[in-house]
DNA sequence: ATGGCTGAGCTACTCAGA
């Protein structure tokens, strides 16, 4: 079974990009970030027509994510944390692999710059909110995928120069401490599991030629818990998608899991 | 390099992203 993750930064601004996507990669599940519309304009009839039912929690301009799925999908849930500021960042579901029931949960983490601000203060209280839950979901399902985007460096060699994010909302030690917390809780960086030591990015400025550059950052990830590790297959960052015109400044990323 | 692109909403500009 193959799932993918993508911020695609506006399902509209990138319908095209998402439809030549699916067709090259041809995924069971498809968990989009940033889809940045509300419900009623989120293009279902396009992506039905490639054999995809879509889930969708939108919101007018910003923030928004979705599940593009093959198969229906059961116990589809959009309120998954009380979010402060009433923004539509998870999604859940629950998918069947074999025997096993797994809780899907697909986020979009607040971004939390600037630092000194209320932002920054969302962010912490959100991943706080989020840590609760996952260890309540835990008591009764062992088996628990998140992906996303999560706006979390996770150690300095996931960035290009980790001394310019070592004080950013993303990079603060205050917020890969989130991060190490619930991998602790009992699950794999699916990405850096299979990979120890490279060095791979799922996002790039668009300004400053950071793309050509290479000036990135991974960010976007697959927690797998620990229960599911036997059944990897393969994880892939696709870095094709933000090398067309009119890219996503992130690239999908993908698990396959048999 | 704390914003030099990009997108949404709207029709001139602000807000947001990371």
């Amino acid at each position: 079974m193959k799932i993918i993750s993508w911020n695609v930064n506006s399902v509209r601004a990138r319908i095209e990009n998402i439809k030549d996507y699916i067709k090259d990669t041809n995924p069971d599940v498809l968990l989009l970030q940033e889809i940045k519309t509300q419900n009623e304009n989120f293009p279902n009839d396009e992506l039905k027509k490639l054999g995809y039912t879509s889930y969708v929690f939108g919101q007018k301009s910003y923030n928004g994510v979705a599940i593009i799925s093959k198969n229906e999908l059961k116990n589809v849930n959009n309120n998954f944390i009380k979010d402060d500021l009433n923004q539509s960042r998870i999604i859940t579901a629950e998918l069947k692999l074999k025997k096993k029931k797994i809780v899907l949960i697909n986020i979009y983490v607040p971004n939390g710059n600037p630092v000194d601000t209320e932002k920054y203060e969302y962010k912490k209280n959100w991943l706080k909110k989020f840590i609760t839950k996952i260890k309540k979901i835990f008591e009764n399902n062992p088996n628990i995928l998140i992906a996303g985007d999560f706006n979390i460096i996770p150690e300095e060699l996931d960035v290009h120069d980790f001394k310019r994010y070592e004080n950013d909302a993303l990079g603060r030690l205050e917020i890969r401490k989130k991060y190490r917390e619930i991998i602790n809780l009992g699950f794999k960086d699916v990405y850096r599991f299979k990979n120890k030591t490279k060095q791979e990015y799922t996002f790039w400025d668009y300004f400053a030629g950071s793309w050509q550059k290479n000036y990135g950052m991974r960010i976007d990830h697959f927690l797998l818990s620990n229960s599911l590790i036997e059944n990897i297959k393969s994880i892939n960052i696709n870095k094709k998608p933000r090398s067309k015109e009119k890219p996503s400044d992130h690239t999908p990323i993908e698990l396959e899991i048999i």
